[in-house]
DNA sequence: CAAAAGCCCTGACCTAAATCAAATATCATG
DNA sequence: CATGATATTTGATTTAGGTCAGGGCTTTTG
């Protein structure tokens, strides 16, 4: 069904079990805005919240200049609105459709409803969301404190504690996407993992990795050794 | 009575209904820290959370190599370390106090228990991870993108957009600790500064800072600029 | 008020990693 | 299988910003 193949790509609902993202799919109702369409004005009370299905959403604050401050662009899968609506405040800002445009509307009666009936619904989030809080502090983190090399040594580790087989393993990303995950560029992901395989620390075949040698590595990720 | 009270003001338990502020109140735990004093430590053992009553607030990740990253600075009604109530057992990051601070602290258990019977604090809850997870969110896409004029262009455009004056700012945090919210060190901090002054974009003059050409700020912040 | 401590600025230097350019390898598709 | 498209590697070069060192300011405290 529509509306819930759609929920599944919400990252704020991410992670969540297949029946209670078909509760929140049935408390959903789709909008349909035209190109330069208002959603919502700063100052509403917010009854609710969206997600976007399909088109750009412009979220913006007319600065004092007259001058409209954007401040988000949402695409597919972003949420707008959802602070204020469950904090049951007003919109700090003003929302507008880019290009025609579908949204789900979850209402926070229906939704403070649900969470209520299903208690676990409402813990799960809360734990889908902490857990990501933490993975996106790390990641804070290991993007200014660490090298390139360390934060490779780190990812890998990671995918190698995360996997049964702890010699060989299969990148499920792109060489390109990995650099841009660990904020570097292609290049310089492709000259770190060739010193690693120079020090006979990891062996690189295409996208098949065979771990030599683990405390290397783990001494790499922690930074106490240098490549 | 003074807990009471305080708890009013925490964004967490807006719109609550007495009788659940009163049970808040009544497991919260008043806790003094001294200035520079450390409240937790990443990795420790989470035994509770805390929430601001007067003072700020440093969350940070630290290096061995000494350098840290600043990831919130938090104020009167923020909560702090409310991530391994929900997931995991440890803290993700290290909180240190940058005044003489007054916290509460909330034991884990009393506090689930809490919120297992009250749908709107649940809401609450899911409301300010959300709001969490949207910063953090942009400060990964900041630093892995943006070079330390950008960063720092869009952090006084920041100030200056949420305060009235829009011609002077008074800094509240020491340059040192701006360099590392930014991911940088205050030498460079220092420089970009200057840099910026001898521009004629702003007027530094120790923890003031003067608005000279808020169009020019505005393209450095947007990244179409360059210093 | 004087001394100490912390904070901030500046210069010289260095290095990690980005950029630019090009070659090669891998993959997908008619 | 050929052909283009996409991904990856490699080398040469540049540069942002980190490191180190020294000095001036400012704030705190006895």
């Amino acid at each position: 069904m529509k509306k819930k193949y759609a929920i599944n790509d919400v990252s704020l609902f991410q992670g969540l079990p297949e029946e209670q993202l078909e509760a929140l799919s049935d408390i959903a109702l789709k909008r349909v805005f035209q190109k330069g369409e208002e959603i919502f004005q700063a100052g509403d009370v917010a009854h609710g919240f969206y997600v976007v299905i399909t088109g750009r959403i412009k979220v913006y604050r007319a600065a004092l200049s007259g001058k409209e401050q954007i401040i988000h662009i949402w695409g597919p899968g972003d949420a707008l609105g959802e602070v204020p609506m469950f904090q049951g405040s007003t919109f700090p800002a003003s929302a507008q459709a880019l290009d025609a445009s579908e949204l789900l509307f979850f209402p926070r009666e229906a939704f403070r409803q649900l969470i209520r009936n299903e208690p676990d619904l409402g813990m799960n989030m809360i734990a889908m969301l902490s857990g990501r809080l933490r993975i996106l502090v790390s990641q804070v983190a290991t993007l200014s404190l660490k090298e390139v090399p360390q934060r490779l040594a780190a990812y890998l580790m990671l995918l190698f504690n995360s996997q049964e087989d702890k010699q060989t393993l299969q990148l499920d990303l792109a060489k390109g996407e990995i650099a841009s995950y660990l904020g570097t560029i292609q290049e310089t992901l492709s000259r770190t993992l060739k010193k690693m395989s120079e020090q006979g620390i990891i062996e690189v075949k295409g996208r098949q990795i065979r771990l030599l040698d683990i405390d290397r590595l783990e001494g790499l990720a922690s930074g106490l050794k240098q490549l």
